[in-house]
DNA sequence: TAATTAAACTTGCATTTTGCAAGTTTAATA
DNA sequence: TATTAAACTTGCAAAATGCAAGTTTAATTA
């Protein structure tokens, strides 16, 4: 079995830093995004987001978010059902000042976005 | 000359995706807290900064951050002093949240967080 | 009950990104 | 004029990511 990262090192003590050693990659908030806005819950509804998670990459990233207590799960092995914790609940602020950030700059496709905007609750 | 990625790709129109694509990694938003937060603006103050950036990656992330229109710079080629552009000043919601998250989770040396309390106004 | 499906990984390998050490260029300073 | 130092640049090793394929075993279907 791969062994997913144990312990994350922290570069400093800075917060900032500290919390970016935690989410701050490519694919964490992605995640984390699909929990907290689009319902979603299990690992194929994760690998089917529209950004295109790998399958290897996924797997390490519910291991290490699991790890560090922004999430866990209940059901089967084969049946994981994925949650964010009180602790992962609190990046919702995060989530909600980058979201208002990309809809400032990112214009995109109107009537998509009109869409995202609904189901983003803004 | 090494070119850096000039039209960064989005993985998708999601507002949440489209930001992270910009700052989404590990060193971006400590260059931006450098320069939000402690009053840095040149090369050697980012490259002096605790967490240990090298100089290839400060080097394309400054090139990146300044094509993407977060900050740009005045001076001579030799004495670059960067800013931070209207748009860069726009994430000062997202570091605060993640400043937030920061304080409540990382506990650290107390005083050392007093300290960059202090200096981050918080 | 046996065969099939599919969810959740796992593996191997190529590509890309990052880290580290050292070197280069040229303004500013002594 | 010589030295310093700020801002890169380069080369190479290590780590992270991407991609395709394979594996395991619950759940479903025949």
């Amino acid at each position: 079995m791969k062994k997913a990262k144990e312990n994350i090192e922290n570069r400093s003590v800075c917060p900032i830093a500290c919390t970016l050693d935690l989410v701050g990659d490519k694919w964490s908030l992605i995640i984390i995004r699909d929990m907290m806005y689009l319902g979603k819950s299990t690992y194929n509804e994760f690998l089917n987001s529209k950004e295109g998670i790998s399958t290897n990459i996924l797997n390490d990233r519910l291991v290490m978010l699991t790890e560090v207590g922004l999430i866990n799960y209940t059901g089967t092995a084969k049946r994981k059902k994925y949650t964010l914790t009180k602790k992962g609940l609190k990046l919702k602020p995060v989530l909600e000042a980058i979201s208002l950030f990309g809809f400032k700059y990112f214009t995109g496709d109107k009537e998509q976005l009109k869409n995202i905007k609904r189901v983003l609750n803004l």
